[in-house]
Parts: structure tokens; C-alpha cells; sequence
DNA sequence: CTGGATGTAACAATAATTGCTACATCTAGC
DNA sequence: GCTAGATGTAGCAATTATTGTTACATCCAG
């Protein structure tokens, strides 16, 4: 294991619904969602429910249940998940333990870094948002093999 | 804990090395180099092992040894640092299991993903290589209290 | 030859992530 | 109302990464 796959399962929920919301009848579970993505329902329920929280999905309780999206699949960018799925802390981490305060390399170091690991994380976000849930779905379907 | 802490540690090392190096008599340790990152030195030689291999860095060894930078600061860049420490490795992960390959969005979501995520990566290594060492020690400096 | 440094293996402690079971809760439809 | 079927969520185990630590082999200036 290396970091964590979040964004990736989200993307993944969240492009399958928009393909599946297409059939009016379709009814989006975390049951049929956790096959395709090859995991448990928890686990799914779990991202849907963050993603819930971030006003991107609904849920519908009691028999025949299920999930939508809130807007249309364009409107939706990679930006959005990542901020709904928490993985906003930073992308690298400062000291553990904080360096010694009486080296001029200790004292300055923490703030001299913080503005650089901003930009980063800026520079991360900017490109999350140029692609949408749509493009993902245009992406994924083009993959497809020849049904020939 | 969050992410991994071994960017950070490296510039510190090294933008301490940056400053040492004034004073041609200094002597860089793993010994005073822990002290100021406060850590174990074994976690220093553990980063400094990993620069050298980059080529970032030299060590002499006997009594009397220690580290010096092979080049400028003005000529390592933190994307080398990032490359050197081994962070190199995708920023967001795939899925754990293999997604169901019968479900078109299981078949198709990780060949979608993939330039997706390589962007990403490439975004920030563009801002690393922004930042060199040289910048992070004047940037340092300028953090000292007054000496008034 | 010896002191002092690097090089490195091995291990413990901590924490994050993921998968899983179990169960409470809700509600459409009978 | 009841019930089937779904969400909501607590709690735990397994796996892994990171960091810190001890211990010891190795090297070399003086």
C-alpha cells in the first residue's frame, strides 16, 4: 500500500452513477456499486457519505433506496471529490518533532517550507479542477472494447 | 501522523549544508544535523544515504568525516530533493482489488485515471524544480529574529 | 591502533488505510 | 401495521508505511 485510494473509489462511484442515472429506472445501491468497484458496501457507503456531506450526492433510505448525484456530471470536477473525500491536509508533512529553535536552520526552516508545500498543494488543485465526473465518463466509455 | 515527513528532513539537511559550507572548516555530521532536525542520527544517514545515491551529496568516512554537497545550491532544485528521497511514487493510488472487469466503468476507469493522475504528478514536480536550495537558505535567513 | 565517524540490519511504536461483521434505523409497498 | 431491503455507523482485524532506536560492522585520519 501506498497512499490512499479515496479519490480513486469516489471517481469511480461517482462516474458509474452518472453513466447509470442515463436509464431512469436504474437505482444506484451500495451493493451494486461495491461490485463494481470490487470492495465491500461499507466501504462505499462510507465514500457516498462523504461525498454526501459535500452536497455532491443524495441518499434515499428504506426499501428500494439509493444514490444521485445533485448536478449535472459536468458540473462536478475531480476538485470537488478530493476536497469531499478529506485528502486536503497537506501533501507533505513538516517535522515530526520540531527542529531545534537556537539553529538558524531550525528556527526558519517550518516557515520558509510552509509557503512552498502551499504552493503545491495550489498547484494539485488547480489541475483536479480542469477534469470533470463528465470527462471521466466520455474517458471511461472510449475504453471500451469493439463490440464487434 | 499524516504523509511522510522525508522531503522536508532532506531540505532541512541540505539547506543546513548550504549554510555550513561558508565556514570551510565546518564539518557536516550526522550527529549535529540530528540535533537540528531533531531526530536520531541514523534517520539523517538513512536521508543523506538516499541524496547520496542521487548524487546530491558526498561522505567521507573515518575519523574526522562527514557530508558535503557536490554542487551549488543554487543547483539543486527541491525536484531533485523529491526524485532523491524516493517520494516518487503516485500521489493518489488505484484501487486496492482490481475493479469488476464485466462493469464498463470497472473496465475502463483505470486507463481513464491513469493520464488523469500522471498530470497531477507532473504539476507538481513543475513546481518543485522552481524552488533550489539556494532559495530555501536565503528564505530561511530571512526568518531570524532581529539580533538587536 | 584507536577514536570517531559512516553504513546498515533489525526491531518497536505509532498511525493510516482498508475490509469486514454486526446491528440500529428508516421507508416503500404489501 | 409488517416486512423486506436499503442506508448509517460503531467497532475490530489485517496490512502497511513511517519514524525512532539500539547494536554493531566498517572505515580512516592522526
Amino acid at each position: 500500500m501506498s497512499g490512499n485510494s479515496r479519490l480513486c473509489v469516489a471517481v469511480h462511484v461517482l462516474t458509474w452513477m452518472a453513466l447509470d442515472q442515463r436509464d431512469p429506472a436504474a437505482v444506484a445501491t451500495s451493493q451494486r456499486l461495491a461490485v463494481s468497484v470490487n470492495t465491500n458496501p461499507v466501504v462505499i457507503r462510507r465514500c457516498l457519505g462523504q461525498l454526501r456531506e459535500a452536497g455532491l450526492v443524495q441518499s434515499r433510505r428504506g426499501a428500494g433506496a439509493g444514490w444521485n448525484l445533485t448536478r449535472a456530471p459536468e458540473q462536478i470536477t475531480l476538485l470537488d471529490v478530493h476536497l469531499a473525500v478529506g485528502d486536503d491536509e497537506q501533501l507533505f508533512a513538516l517535522h515530526h518533532s520540531p527542529p531545534s529553535g537556537s539553529c538558524p536552520i531550525g528556527f526558519g526552516i517550518q516557515p520558509a517550507l510552509r509557503p512552498v508545500f502551499g504552493r503545491l498543494d495550489e498547484a494539485v488543485r488547480r489541475e483536479l479542477a480542469t477534469t470533470t465526473i463528465a470527462d471521466m465518463l466520455r474517458d471511461v466509455l472510449a475504453q471500451q472494447p469493439a463490440t464487434a
